[in-house]
RNA sequence: CGGGGUGUGGCCCAGCUUGGUAGGGCGCUUGAUUUGGGAUCAAGAGGUCGCAAGUUCAAAUCUUGUCACCCCGACCA
């Protein structure tokens, strides 16, 4: 090539070289997120808002089809108020940022900017909820949250982050377990059918579990470099809460009664996940079913009669038909905008010049294979809707395969600080159950538990730590 | 909070050892020719070299202080 040194668009660090800077830069590149004035923030930009957006849309759908409304509660808690749970308080404190004075006078009591709503959405239950013909209340909010981390990365980890946060307060135990994992399959199923993440699904460790949760759900999913991220969190409180803040009911045999509850959550963090999951060299790769843009059409030489005409008239008559589409009609060269919606990773590209023209037919080229077709411009639509579903279950099938051949059986603990070293993925074990095992393996192998699978398979009769009786198989891995 | 590194037009960097008053590439602006994988030519705009003090006839360059950011630890759903 005879201009290299030229490029318009700069090349992506390669993935294999560093993972952390090939992130860095894509999130750079597709203006998803920029560096904002305040230290460990983040300033998403529209690309990113937009990719959150349809997030957002398809899990509200998904959430008021089980009943769920949307609410919303203040940004502040009184610091009383955190207090109430000891367990939660613990989990919290380290990371709370408090506000002392209000205008220039020092407030009685300091509040902080909610790391999480659980105690605000238990007051406001304690005081709404009296009889059990007021449950369940099924009460979802989407909002920010802020918790005060030391080290920060763009939707990863940052000091304030957008999240929505389910509670749920129910008659029953029973109730309150189905609820917690009927939401965690729900987020399960939200990110294999809609985001083409494939995911594990499972229970946390007592370790690893939500500070005043009786258990908590997870799914777990592999990014390209080996590591995990918990992608979603589901938590069943039991009574805990309800004790603490004394939210009561009257049953139906008039004998009062503590409510059951749950709280889950899907943060800004699965933005991470699919860049993580689906990216390559060239940069971002998004799923059709949740890209902002799905087909972006690239007229070429269009100042020659009609060919911007048909570019508009094609993304008219596209639209009509229900799929995001735009015209690139910018005034740079063709290769440039080709490499562009590639970074920018838009699902399909149309390429339509004065040849395609003569020919009734447009150039197709799709983002996860760059495999490159030309179709007639008769009936494009259904061509195009196929092409768009091939590449949604594509990629999942691409995830998935790359979850299966990163996750390795090991039976001892040799074996497996053998895997951590020389592969990366999880490593699936048996487990005795105790914390001691559970610390020694993090100190030996770097890798924490990430989940106890309901999918439970058998891989040995003993913990592969201790050698004891096993009780349960867990996923470990080295964590985001 | 420890250990290391970097601050020079919008972006990436050279210059610093051996002081002489700033340079390249990309981007940007204007015009022309271009357009099926990252265009070409021409002209042009843009910087008190992170900040402060000191040494000197003279500081991007040397000294001291300071601030910011990055990486590795530690910490962290």
């Amino acid at each position: 090539m005879a201009n290299e040194n030229k490029k318009l668009v700069e090349d992506i660090t390669p993935m294999e070289v560093d993972f952390a800077q090939w992130y860095t830069d894509i999130v750079r590149k597709a203006e998803l997120s920029d560096y904002s004035c305040v230290k460990g923030c983040m300033v998403i930009q529209p690309a990113g808002y937009a990719l959150w957006e349809n997030i957002q849309r398809e899990l509200d759908r998904r959430f008021k089809e089980t009943g769920v409304e949307n609410c919303y509660m203040p940004v502040f808690i009184p610091e009383s108020l955190l207090q109430k749970e000891k367990d939660h308080v613990e989990g919290f404190a380290p990371e709370v940022a408090w506000v002392t004075e209000g205008g220039m006078e020092p407030l009685t009591e300091k509040i902080c900017v909610r790391p999480t709503s659980e105690t605000l959405f238990c007051d406001y239950y304690s005081r709404s909820i009296h009889s059990y013909r007021d449950l369940p209340k099924l009460y979802n909010q989407w909002c920010s949250v802020v918790r005060w981390e030391k080290t920060t990365r763009p939707f990863l980890r940052s000091r304030e982050f957008l999240w929505q946060e389910g509670h749920t307060a129910h008659a029953t135990a029973e109730e309150a377990k189905e609820r917690t994992e009927q939401m965690l399959n729900l987020y399960a199923d939200f990110c294999e059918e809609v985001l083409a993440i494939p995911v594990v699904r499972g229970q946390k460790t007592e370790k690893e579990r939500f500070a005043g949760a009786i258990a908590t759900y997870t799914i777990e999913a592999l990014m390209h470099d080996g590591k995990a991220l918990q992608s979603g969190t589901s938590h069943n409180f039991g009574d805990g809460f309800a004790r603490a803040f004394n939210i009561q009911y009257s049953d139906k045999n008039n004998q009062l009664q503590y409510v059951h509850q749950t709280s889950w959550g899907v943060s800004t963090r699965i933005i991470g996940a699919i860049i993580m999951v689906h990216g390559d060299d060239d940069g971002l790769r998004l799923p059709p079913r949740i890209a902002p843009t799905q087909v972006i059409i690239v007229p070429i030489q269009q100042k020659k009669e009609g060919v911007l005409e048909k570019a508009y008239a094609l993304r008219d008559e596209l639209l009509e038909k229900g799929f995001r589409v735009k015209v690139d009609d910018g005034d740079k060269s063709p290769g440039w905008k080709f490499a562009d919606c590639e970074m920018r990773g838009i699902p399909l590209r149309i390429e339509v010049g004065p040849r395609d023209l003569e020919n009734g037919q447009a150039v197709l080229v799709r983002r996860d294979t760059r495999e490159k077709t030309t179709a007639s411009l008769e009936g494009i639509g259904e061509t195009i809707g196929k092409l768009l579903e091939d590449i949604q279950h594509n990629m999942y099938d691409m995830a998935k395969k790359h979850l299966e051949a990163h996750t390795f059986p090991a039976t001892n603990i040799e074996e497996m600080e053998k895997i951590l070293d020389e592969q990366t993925g999880f490593v699936k074990a048996m487990w005795c159950g105790c914390r001691e095992c559970e610390d020694a393996i993090k100190e030996k192998t770097g890798a924490t538990s990430r989940c106890i699978p309901f999918a439970q398979e058998h891989i040995s009769d003993v913990c592969v730590n201790c050698g004891k009786p096993a009780t349960k198989m867990v996923y470990w891995g080295r964590a985001y």
